[in-house]
DNA sequence: CTGAAAGCGCTTACAG
DNA sequence: CTGAAAGCGCTTACAG
């Protein structure tokens, strides 16, 4: 800049005027300018004006994987928000580890991104309370923080499954399994609720078999589906827990030429889910509005709102499409 | 940091070196400034540190769109490998909008991102001259820079959508629609070059209605693909130009009820594509390899490589499952 | 092992 | 309309 300056034979002060539009210069003295950066290649550096201005224009987003199809569009949703704001998105997958988590967010931090908008992996976020104090907002999504108070955005979990398995309990289920998520995520935990709700709702009981929570991983998914429709007293009804297990129980399903015998409602939609045969039923939550109001409520607090940490719960939706109205099989 | 030198009682130079782990500190000097550290709250601010040594450890990504489950895992794959080498992803979505590509591209250069890593909206990429000049490593992938010369990894898309028109072929249609993205994008017409090679190379002849480019919106491709199969000579056969387009044929298939009387073979590959009736053979690239790639080639000029521009070309892979392999309807 | 001075490239507050 | 000085929070190069 100071080349710039040089060069135009004006003082460092107009060269940042001319760059930053700003009023009060002549337009010969602008052009002088202009022509000057064009010949020197310069290039402001906002680095130096992140650290006169104490504002960077950026967020960061820790989720666990940019590439699972419910966080993507999440993720597309905050950065449009971001956008409109003038801001960039900086975001980071945990993969699920509470220890990359903390690194993750510890080092948006210290890049001085603005807020910061979180899928916890971790169930303790205390680490989190010096920058809060330093005043960067922070909201968590899908997920609640742990042993700290903070904007949080969540779909009703509970609230959705629940529906779900009343409605396979509705269309004449009494044996309905339930395979999840680890149980220290508290989706899968809630979602878990919500499923004990609906059948005792109905005065149905439970059997310890027909509920598996841990990783998704499809190995896991197919060996323990393939457990609950075999032995002594087999669902005839499936819930899973989240859009991976959902895929695999289909493919098992399909496999075993099952698809139209065992009903099957999932939590979370999928592409083309209504193509199949049958069509997979779901709880779909809509991961947009998730990242969408998340980011709203992150812009508010930059914008100076210092309301008392607020919790959104966002609605799910029954699709009714096929597979979650089939009939239980005839014992 | 001032401040946690007064209250430790030693030079900035000292905090300076316990921060970053460096060696010539007594344990007992060492013990004094944490504890400052930690009774101040401190938290060290990268953008100073930036602003000195030049490097921010971090890269950008451009790409059209982040929620894309083609360029999802492409862009995780890039966050990946950046973390390897210590450094922060921060992306940003172009809608395939060339201006808002460039704006993107030159924001994160004003960052000072170390690298760049673009998936061009655009056809002219001067725009960057300044930013390579100053030394900004830079890749382009899955679509060539215009009128720059720059690192490139790409999919075989000609040779690709030509095994693909070719397994139609094989399998005896002489009728083949092709419906890809708008002609300006450099896949879609890489795509229907490898579509017209494999008609020509059979000696088919082609007909201008069997071919349509254009936005991949499901309206359009809907409206296109009923018009190929109707009129006085109907297609046999689809090759949808990406995963979107062969989405929505799938459907329309589906609804008219002729999802096993048309054949189809998709360019992209699609999650659970192998559970649809019939099952949807594809031309399938691989993004995280992409990514992967791309990623590797900018750390390499990162660490100072000076050779000339390389392109890469990764191959596609034909995934034959059902849709693809149908016999023409009987005429 | 430790620290004072200079400087990275901008912006802020002020003065002409 | 324009510019010189001070400072944002660090690190570099040097000296003790």
């Amino acid at each position: 800049m100071k080349d710039v300056a040089t060069r135009a034979g004006v003082g460092l002060k107009t060269v940042s005027r001319v760059v930053n539009g700003e009023p009060g210069v002549t337009a010969e003295t602008e052009r002088r300018v202009r022509e000057a950066i064009a010949a020197l290649g310069f290039r402001r550096n906002d680095s130096a004006r992140v650290l006169r201005k104490g504002r960077t224009s950026s967020v960061g987003l820790v989720l666990e994987d940019l590439a699972d199809p419910f966080y993507a569009p999440l993720s597309r949703a905050v950065e449009e928000v971001a956008r409109h704001h003038g801001a960039l998105l900086i975001n980071g997958s945990s993969a699920e580890d509470p220890e990359r988590e903390r690194e993750l967010a510890l080092a948006l931090c210290a890049r001085r991104v603005d807020g910061l908008v979180v899928i916890p992996a971790g169930a303790d976020h205390r680490y989190l309370e010096p920058e809060l104090a330093a005043g960067v907002a922070t909201v968590f999504v899908d997920r609640p923080p742990g042993l700290i108070s903070a904007d949080t955005v969540l779909s009703d979990h509970a609230g959705g499954a629940r529906e779900g398995v009343a409605h396979l309990i509705a269309h004449g289920h009494r044996r309905i399994g339930f395979v999840g998520d680890q149980p220290h995520i508290h989706t899968a935990t809630e979602r878990l609720r919500g499923y004990r709700a609906a059948m005792d709702a109905a005065a149905l009981p439970v059997h310890d078999g027909w509920i598996s929570l841990g990783p998704t991983a499809p190995e896991r998914v197919r060996g323990e589906v393939r457990r609950m429709l075999s032995g002594p007293s087999p669902v005839t009804a499936l819930f899973a827990g989240n859009n991976r297990v959902t895929a695999t129980a289909v493919r098992v399903l399909s496999e075993r030429g099952l698809s139209t015998a065992v009903a099957l409602v999932g939590f979370d939609d999928l592409e083309l889910a209504d193509l199949l045969s049958p069509a997979v039923t779901v709880i779909a939550q809509d991961p947009a509005r998730l990242g969408r109001t998340a980011a709203e409520l992150l812009f508010q607090r930059l914008d100076g709102s210092a309301a008392a940490p607020r919790r959104v719960e966002l609605p799910t939706r029954l699709i009714p499409r096929g597979s979650g109205e089939l009939p239980p099989a005839s014992d």
